[in-house]
DNA sequence: CGTCTTTGACCGGCGC
DNA sequence: GCGCCGGTCAAAGACG
């Protein structure tokens, strides 16, 4: 059952919006690309792709190894809910181990599953804030079997541990923020770069793209650039 | 027992 | 038209 099957279950899951505009190419339809950096005590992630974390559950599918990176790209799907349609594509930039690029796909056709509603923080890079504390622990060890099978804590685990990798960053969001897309560049993701161009570019004619609202509203806790590849 | 990860194989699309 | 590559599925195994 999977001949033929496979494509269409797919399809099917991609939402026909996607393959409407996805006539010729079914690399088409909503896609976000964050970049996320991760330390170097996050061991497990530099060992196997570690999942990174978002509030939703993910489920691993599949992995390929990429060619002209020495680095697999891992494949996951939604499993928050069971008909959503949501992917990620997980990889390292081929540039530097420590950057994690993940791509989104599809939109959660399901609620935000965060049991407690994002704070009031205006800020964005509060909100990362509180994002990165609810995860450092995930991103730096996630269980071996769960992968990334984060429920939201209700109370963040206060990072006395001192191993928190965003540390630095939290403590000097701004800059930081800002540092870390020139280093990107430096690392040669300036895809990330021109294609950011064209995110903006869509915002325009789309405003507020309901996706990608919806997408940082979800509480994704990566550290910084989201590009919307459409 | 149920869920998730891993791994190999298959299929479709794209480029040459 | 052929070959390459990316993306997905499905089965088996492992773990909680």
């Amino acid at each position: 059952m999977r001949e033929g099957n496979m494509q269409e279950n797919d399809d099917q899951s991609l939402s026909a919006a996607d393959h409407t505009h996805a006539s010729k190419k079914r690399k088409m339809g909503e896609r976000v690309v964050v970049a996320v950096k991760i330390e170097g005590n996050s061991k497990k992630q530099q060992r196997n792709e570690g999942p990174p974390s978002d509030c939703w559950s993910w489920r691993k599918y599949g992995q390929k190894p990429i060619k002209g990176s020495p680095y697999p790209r891992g494949y996951y799907r939604c499993s928050t809910s069971k008909g959503c349609s949501a992917k990620k594509q997980v990889e390292r930039c081929k540039t530097d181990a420590s950057m994690l690029l993940i791509t989104y796909t599809s939109t959660h056709n399901h609620p935000d599953p965060a049991p407690f509603s994002l704070p009031t923080n205006h800020s964005p890079i509060q909100q990362q804030e509180q994002e990165l504390e609810t995860n450092p622990d995930e991103i730096e060890a996630p269980p071996p079997n769960s992968g990334e099978h984060l429920q939201f804590p209700q109370s963040p685990p206060p990072n006395s541990g001192g191993g928190n990798p965003f540390e630095e960053i939290l403590q000097t969001p701004g800059v930081r923020y800002e540092e870390e897309e020139e280093e990107e560049e430096d690392l040669g993701c300036e895809v990330l770069k021109s294609e950011e161009n064209d995110f903006y570019d869509e915002l325009e004619e789309l405003p507020t793209s309901s996706f990608f609202t919806a997408f940082m509203k979800s509480g994704f806790c990566e550290e910084r650039i989201a590009v919307n590849l459409s």
